[in-house]
DNA sequence: AAATATCCTACTAAATACCTATGAATATAG
DNA sequence: CTATATTCATAGGTATTTAGTAGGATATTT
């Protein structure tokens, strides 16, 4: 349950790459991050799309980030790639369910809503490119802010 | 993107269902709870499997719950359902990734993973099941907010 | 024995995820 | 100007997962 697509780990990943390089092109993310390039190029067109990144195209065109990678949320990432967080449809429109009426487990769905997307809205691009420190390579901490704190400026090789 | 797929919608309104008639033939839960009988059936089957329901068979059998309600977690229900919260493989083996040597995603998705766990083992189903008070038919009981808080309070601990 | 349940195995249908193919549009280097 | 390197647009195809069906065997009660 909840596994999260492909599409979306390669966006994250290629969104990771390009907080590293500034700018580069498809072709480069995908070698490097292997991705396979034509699916990388059809996720970069709604990374674009959503306003998440810009592009320049021609010989020495490219990719790179429409904002800085502070601003640039996980919330914001996910929905470009699959749309709202919506785990059963009747949180946005509760007159889809037959029992509506009193409906009970809706409480529930909605909660795990609002856990999910606090999550990801709780995440920034610019945090989970910070460079691993060597105590959480194997157990990371669960929180990411106290990991780009205690996180070394070194690089990992 | 979270979809959760109807077996587990349908598996957490039958089990509400039982907690208010004790116990009951899948035929008549599916009649008033409008799920189809045959893929019920097999929901059923899985969730006994799983040791969330007890059956007898024959002519006044039927189902009920194997325990009481404040025992059994939505966590239980949908490792029944759906297996475990896995976001990516590589929550579980980090092998798998191309890159693990470094990856940088995978404490965002270990946060995902432990958040999401957490709000699940925190909701039973006897609180699910209780009756909506007329205030909060539409909008999700303070209870509930309170319980996705603790979740996220969880995660930042 | 008849009726009413769970239980078991196999199958189909629909939806989604994942990826590929082709080529046009655009900008740059030489 | 031309060759080349890039983004951009559209249209598929395959594999996997989800959702649901079908038919009947097995157990229990009346
Ligand atoms: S309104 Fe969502 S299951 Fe009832
Ligand atoms: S280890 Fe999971 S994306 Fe790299």
């Amino acid at each position: 349950m909840f596994q999260v697509p492909t599409k979306t780990q390669y966006a994250i990943r290629a969104l990771v790459h390009l907080v590293q390089v500034k700018t580069a092109s498809v072709a480069s993310i995908a070698e490097t991050e292997r991705i396979p390039f034509k699916y990388l190029e059809a996720i970069f067109s709604q990374l674009k799309s959503a306003g998440l990144l810009s592009a320049d195209r021609g010989r020495s065109g490219g990719y790179r980030l429409a904002r800085e990678p502070e601003l640039i949320l996980m919330s914001d990432v996910v929905k470009a790639t699959e749309g709202d967080i919506r785990p059963v449809e009747c949180v946005d429109d509760a007159s889809i369910c037959t029992v509506a009426e009193g409906c009970l487990p809706r409480r529930f769905w909605l909660g795990l809503k609002r856990t999910v997307d606090a999550y990801l809205a709780s995440v920034t691009l610019a945090e989970i490119a910070e460079p691993l420190s060597p105590r959480n390579r194997i157990e990371p901490s669960p929180q990411l802010n106290e990991i780009s704190i205690a996180a070394k400026k070194e690089h990992h090789s």
